[in-house]
DNA sequence: TCCGCGTGCTGAATGGATTTAGCACGCACA
DNA sequence: TGTGCGTGCTAAATCCATTCAGCACGCGGA
């Protein structure tokens, strides 16, 4: 109905300039404006609602406190909905609001998506990835923010990563802690089987982490399996052939919870029972694990966190701090692991 | 580096004034620019790259090419990512963009969110909801084009809903031509137990799809179940109850798959065999219906093809039509039910 | 020669907030 | 009386695209 009230009518009702008005409502310091005007613009401005033009300001200012998040399949998928959960609170607490962009991948879709969201003048872009890896970034001007999430680039180089390696140290500490230190067998890596192939550094890290912490301990794999896709299909398949060759694994660390889904399975039908006679530790904290009877010990993904990081950082007063920005993975403990 | 090119640029390329590359650039239909003009200004936009300025654009004509999606929890829980999918791809395909909020259904941070939308003048609003419900909507400028998503409201009547109503129909047609009339229960609901809680209307109407097509095939239910929560703990507890007090049912319908799951797991417990034992059918469409083994028969919940409605109807020349808009429910097929 | 009219284009206002340059006033001091 | 300076505020330019009113030119007809 009504017209938005603009900044004018602001300074109308307060009797001043609209000039007077802007400096006082954003408060700059060296104005010399009196207290009485202070009062009577806030009073005025509050009076009737007044809540600046976003376009109008964006035109002289360059800034719209709006960011863009520009994923691969973040946004559309369950498995990652976390990063943008945590960046959207983030991004609220800091009176932004977040434009959402999903290219699938695709380098055509990401440039236009790019281009849609520099048209609007955002504050910065994030690039949230599903895969942990270096992702396409389109060309930009230079002077845009840019975080990289759950991903890495060369160029723009503030990332914020999963602390694959210290989760990975968990996962085995778990085995460890509860007595089991033989026949673990690692569901979906095999060092030898993939020795050049680049799956992500994520995964390389969280490898590393086990078997440091292996080293460490005295503890050796009774055996790896290499799986490509890490669905419950394949943990189902894999274990179930393992159990038919006679093996009687004590523990499985399974690097998703897909996969240790399907083992359940198929230990369920040989069986077995979890965790009297096979323990489970797994990653990600996938909505299955609490669904599992009996519920998964896993090492979380910390979407959420990473979310609010990713946007934490882009917003920093000085731009987003180059660097890679490591977020702890929490140690979820339920029932799939027999105690000591 | 160099800044954005700006009408001007391209108009002075043309040797042309910005009017002129203006209505050019918009196609306006009335104008009487010569052959000549027009195709000097697409070569000139096209050759410096020109995009036009959003903010300014919007500042006179007040159309951002953005739209709002606010939800309670639809973008950052994994239930219903499919909403915001579909949205985001059909607004894509129109050349537009989404600004997401999340409010958790807190009538003040909706009130915050809507305020934020409306500064970025955006030009229209979807309104999503977790649960097809009657939805709190602030109070909003009478002209702003406004779509309820899995939800409804009185004032704002254009509403995008899964055809619940045909997705029950669907779910006792597929026990029926599988040759089973009885022996089935329902769990999930029960109409004594409920009669006077509202839940939701869509679960009515699902209901009724399923009461009305069991009395035209002349079967009853051997019983039903009412639970509140539909969790896969709740399914479980509830399935081994009914094992335990001696009851054997042929079909289990659940109303949702998450309920399917902890049923199945009873089932197994009890080393009834799914679904040459107990055929199961169920609703959503969950990524767990696929994972479980067998996998699960179940009604899908469309929430992709809704999203995509939901933002066609929001642009629709004069506006979005008043009233219902249903969405078939797809019928996955899996292995879940028995073969005749 | 002058009017009328169609054609092809431009000037200037507009939207709303920000920001720089500077005006007007009062007081102190010489 | 005039100079200098601090105080409190305002005018006007600016960001960029859109749009209405209207200018200049040329041609046909009287």
């Amino acid at each position: 109905m009504g017209k938005r009230v603009t900044l004018a009518d602001v300074a109308r009702k307060a009797g001043l300039s609209p000039s007077a008005a802007s400096m006082i409502l954003n408060g700059r310091p060296d104005t010399r404006l009196s207290a009485d005007a202070h009062e009577r613009v806030h009073a005025a401005a509050s009076e009737l609602g007044y809540r600046p033009n976003v376009a109008a300001r964006a035109l002289r200012t360059d800034t719209t406190h709006t960011i863009g998040f520009v994923s691969d399949h973040v946004a559309t998928t369950r498995f990652a909905s976390g990063l943008i959960k945590g960046s959207l609170e983030a991004a609220e607490a800091a009176g932004h609001v977040v434009l959402v962009a999903e290219t699938g991948g695709e380098p055509e879709r990401e440039v236009e998506a790019v281009s849609a969201l520099l048209d609007r003048q955002v504050d910065g872009i994030i690039f949230a990835s599903m895969r942990a890896r270096e992702t396409f970034v389109p060309p930009l001007p230079s002077r845009t923010r840019i975080v990289m999430l759950n991903a890495t680039n060369d160029v723009h180089t503030c990332s914020v990563l999963p602390d694959e390696e210290t989760g990975g140290r968990r996962a085995v500490e778990l085995l460890a802690d509860a007595g089991i230190t033989e026949g673990i067998v690692l569901l979906g890596y095999d060092a030898e089987a993939e020795r050049d192939v680049f799956r992500s550094e994520t995964v390389a890290s969280r490898i590393r982490g086990m078997s440091e912490t292996l080293r460490e301990r005295g503890m050796t794999l009774a055996r790896s399996e290499s799986i490509w896709l890490w669905e419950p299909a394949s943990g189902h398949e894999v274990i179930s052939r393992l159990l038919a060759e006679g093996e009687r694994p004590k523990a499985i660390i399974c690097l998703n919870d897909r996969l240790a889904f399907g083992a359940s399975q198929a230990l369920a039908e040989a069986g077995l029972g979890i965790p009297d006679d096979v323990s489970l530790v797994s990653f990600d904290n996938d909505e299955l694990a609490a669904y599992l009877r009996p519920g998964l010990t896993t090492i979380g993904l910390p979407h959420e966190e990473m979310g609010r990081r990713a946007v934490e950082l882009l917003l920093e007063p000085d731009g987003p701090p180059p660097g890679i920005h490591l977020v702890e993975m929490p140690v979820v403990v339920r029932a799939s692991i027999r105690p000591a």
